[in-house]
DNA sequence: CCTTGTCCCGACCGATCGTTCGGTTACTCT
DNA sequence: AGAGTAACCGAACGATCGGTCGGGACAAGG
């Protein structure tokens, strides 16, 4: 390769540190002494990597955004009966949720105080709009049940497909990805009820 | 009334002052300057009414803590079948958020920096593997699906109803407390899809 | 009138914030 | 060997952090 393994930092080595410092203690919580202290270099030499501090919130945000996004253009996402492509986008949300897990994380705790943050919820805002659209589309093919309004019924989805940023670990013994991918679906669609 | 109504602040007003700023910018990114300014009074006089900035996080996140554990000794909370006491706390667990929503707000949202968010963070787990039993018991009754581990579906199940603090706000015209929660119980239990 | 206590204030404290700057090391290329 | 540059550092910047201090305004009780 004519470019060499390094084993200095770029901007992306770096940002991977910096994310799971900023999942640990929160985003105002976290001091670029701490991110230097974690990945064993001097505050200053960290600028020469990144521009600062909001520079590395929105690279992390932005791979997240990437990331979910990327599932409404897959083609199962596209085509197919309405109620089909929801479960699809509900178990690849899962899929990149865990795969990408400390980008997601720190997107879903944005609270909007910089211009960077305010960009990431506006962007979550319209995701979660096209899969709003989704659910609609399902119930008006009669897929849904129709006694729970659909805004609501979409916001209590992404509720329980979020919340796994606050507990999911990828643990080398603990439960995979496409286990928790296959509870969710069964969950969201089927509930907690014993089918009769 | 012996004790005429004041016209200044109590640690109870100043806290509820306090807890909507938390809940705007995040606790560490609020400063005492941004509360003296929400509260119309200086930066020192918030010193008369609260030992400091912890105080008034211990304080809100005890309320919102009281609150839910209230619920586990209520009496449908404690006696019948385990599945309908199972949805009693729900529906009960739904109330209380929207009751008490900016306490539990900033609640869900402590990441452990200080000895007060984890002491916090300690009762959380203390109410969850509450809940956990519960389900556990219910699954043992076979009352309630057997093919998801319950450890999952309880942390599934407190994501969608922990995400109401995400967007649920109590506006006049807005869906009531109780529509939500018929929601929340219908969806858990009974899941998305339309029944035969 | 004077005391007492509540409520509040401006000024200030040491510490820490994100960031900048001048300069040193160490590796690459010729 | 010498030049160029990527990677890094210690020291310091102005700003802001949570918190302290001495005292002023004001109402109540004597």
């Amino acid at each position: 390769m004519t470019t060499a393994k390094r084993d200095t930092y770029t901007p992306e080595t770096l940002l991977s540190v910096a994310v799971q410092v900023f999942n640990d203690r929160g985003y105002d919580g976290t001091s670029m002494e701490h991110l230097s202290r974690a990945a064993g270099i001097s505050k200053s030499s960290i600028y020469h990597h990144v521009a600062g501090k909001e520079e590395l919130l929105r690279r992390a945000v932005s791979r997240a955004l990437d990331g979910l996004f990327a599932i409404l253009d897959e083609e199962h996402a596209r085509v197919g009966r309405a109620v089909e492509r929801l479960e699809y986008v509900v178990r690849r949300m899962v899929e990149v949720l865990t795969s990408e897990l400390p980008y997601v994380t720190l997107l879903l705790r944005v609270r909007g105080n910089t211009d960077t943050e305010r960009w990431a919820l506006e962007r979550r805002r319209d995701f979660d709009h096209r899969v709003a659209e989704l659910l609609k589309a399902a119930a008006a093919d009669g897929d849904v049940r129709g006694d729970v309004e659909v805004r609501l019924a979409t916001r209590l989805v992404f509720g329980m497909i979020n919340s796994l940023v606050e507990w999911y670990r990828p643990d080398a013994r603990g439960m995979g990805a496409r286990e928790v991918a296959d509870a969710v679906v069964v969950l969201v669609f089927g509930g907690l009820r014993r089918e009769s």
